[in-house]
DNA sequence: CTCCGAATTGCATTCGGATGCAATACTGCC
DNA sequence: GGCAGTATTGCATCCGAATGCAATTCGGAG
């Protein structure tokens, strides 16, 4: 027992199981209500009972059991976070501080990745059997998952999809304000014909970015307007532009592109394909402000989403949400920041 | 309490509680055991049984509690996933196919995200608390850690990240032998001063690459090496670069980046602080394989990570030995691919 | 030294599903 | 029709911690 073998077993019990607190009751000589009182936050314990525990605790190597006490409690302390293909560059810093957020605050992140952004169902089975606290999810859910989902009472929160007409939480970018504030500058710096480059076709915040761009430029007078459909995607952005160019016969003034890496991916393809000057032959915008935006060889003139405050916003909401399950739905949108890069001839300045 | 207030309880019971095993027994006239039985794979159960029973569940809407499964059995189904900052932007991809390999396999993920790499010890804590099956993870855990962790018999997988000494399983991209390759490429090319730019001091990654590049550079008999440290981030590589040229008095011929991201720096630094040619003045090359490497602007030569065999097998390593606590500890290497980009001249050919 | 209220501690029960064992219901076969 | 053998089903118990309630201890005041 005290003999290092191989030096593996140093405070380690030989036996199999792990320790419960029955195990450290009975070497503490004291009651597992007791053990379990110790490891609690408002409990009451006097001073001479907590060492004994804890003694007897790290002894054994004890920790409580989170499943055990989810079960008691009726609360796992895990949220699901769901995401859908990151295809968009932007997610992953949107996930990382999301799990730093919550585990601040003794929650636990279950991550679920869909496949295509409608494998929904099976997803929420599971978070449901895993009687997740909250749900905040960069996918959309039916309307009838929705009521499965409030029906278990557990509180959701969307991350930059709005469902409109449901009554639902959610933190999002104001996409149309960003994309009329691109519109604007571009039309500004005397553009007058554009191109649209859409990402996939069920992609809420695609749709968003695209009729707030439409809508910017319908009041503004301007009919020249090609759009053309991808994915998110870099490659798809190079098609996409080269489908521009050959719809309309010779490329536009500018170009808006539904996100930075279809910017990428335009001013690559107007560069190498059609030898174009970017900026000076056209402007290209993107949306996002993702790191390659910056990158100098594009510059992308962008709007970025302020994914910080986004993501202590849509924790707090949610953690709120769980604390108080009777609060009201809250839609919060951020408006982004408009980042001027060398993309587009931009006006010198009007902000 | 069953006057549809608001008309959102459509098969949902109107009481408080989700429904339980129990309840879908009472409903259907038999045994809690049956249900369990009927929501169970290789339980048996008539035909009979398990039609009445299913009647009855989706009535209440009935879901099994994974919660109060994992006490019982003894097995969350999760697996932890540890992650450090992701300034790389290798990782995200790494992620999300890791926790689809999961999925597919019913494992559930728990995602931690480390600030620093050496904040593994709240995590672990956590870790063992919700009593994980296994974990995979991308961060370093001290001997002791490890220690703890396999007398909790849980077994571990390390992700790019091997303890040479450690006796524990890992998946990992040879790096080394990656930065042969480009090494002997560049050597190939003619280049005879090289730089090289490393990623942060304890990221052991970063220092396999510097280590493989600069062993083979020795063996070739180069000695002309100039190396300067950074931390995998874009404007870094650009510092980097600059700090390059400042130490030597002029570029190098070539220089090796400890990943894509920080060679994409440098590029950007050459061609608009130095006024270089990449290629033509100065070869640069990275390592990874990320997406932005490939953008028209950089095309930058490199050694991609076979990302997806690689998470394939991490998985199925870290499946395998859960079912199987039994199996000794197997470390995989991956070669990784070398990508030919136009950010270096190198030979015609030699495969 | 005694008594009262507050703080501790222990007891017993609970959460929801899994499973060994025994009881019962079928199946096929002679 | 009867019986062995197998497939179903139910009973009782268990997993590990939390907690209401009662018992006990402690502290301080009079």
């Amino acid at each position: 027992m005290n003999k290092p073998a191989k030096g593996q077993d140093k405070g380690d019990k030989p036996g199999r199981r792990r320790a419960t607190s029955y195990d450290v009751a009975e070497l503490a000589g004291v009651s597992q209500s007791a053990v379990s009182r110790v490891f609690q936050d408002g409990a009451s314990a006097s001073k001479a009972m907590r060492e004994r525990v804890m003694a007897a605790a790290d002894k054994l190597g004890y920790r409580p059991n989170a499943i055990a006490r989810g079960l008691i409690t009726q609360r796992s302390n895990m949220v699901a976070v769901v995401i859908s293909k990151l295809t968009n560059l932007y997610y992953p810093e949107v996930l990382v501080q999301l799990t730093q957020r919550f585990s601040e605050h003794g929650v636990r992140v279950l991550l679920f990745a869909l496949e295509r952004e409608s494998d929904t169902a099976t997803v929420l089975e599971q978070m449901l059997q895993y009687r997740v606290d909250g749900i905040l999810t960069a996918a959309l859910f039916t309307p009838e998952q929705l009521r499965t989902i409030a029906g278990a009472h557990i509180p959701v929160v969307f991350y930059n999809r709005s469902s409109r007409d449901q009554l639902v939480s959610s933190v999002r970018c104001d996409q149309e304000e960003g994309e009329r504030w691109l519109v604007d500058e571009l039309v500004a710096a005397g553009h007058r014909s554009f191109g649209i480059v859409e990402g996939p076709a069920d992609s809420v915040v695609s749709i968003e970015r695209k009729m707030g761009a439409l809508n910017e430029l319908a009041e503004k007078g301007i009919s020249d307007v090609t759009t053309v459909s991808g994915d998110f995607g870099y490659e798809t952005g190079r098609r996409c532009f080269a489908e521009l160019v050959e719809r309309r016969g010779s490329p536009p003034d500018a170009v808006i592109a539904a996100n930075d890496v279809m910017a990428i991916g335009c001013i690559d393809e107007a560069r190498q394909a059609c030898g174009l000057q970017v900026p000076g032959d056209i402007s290209i915008v993107g949306f996002d402000g993702v790191g390659p935006a910056r990158y100098a060889a594009y510059d992308v003139t962008t709007v970025r989403q302020p994914v910080q405050r986004m993501t202590e916003s849509a924790a707090s909401m949610l953690l709120e949400r769980i604390e108080n399950p009777e609060l009201s739905p809250e839609k919060r949108a951020f408006s982004g920041i408009p980042v001027r890069g060398s993309s587009a001839r931009l006006s010198a300045d009007r902000s």
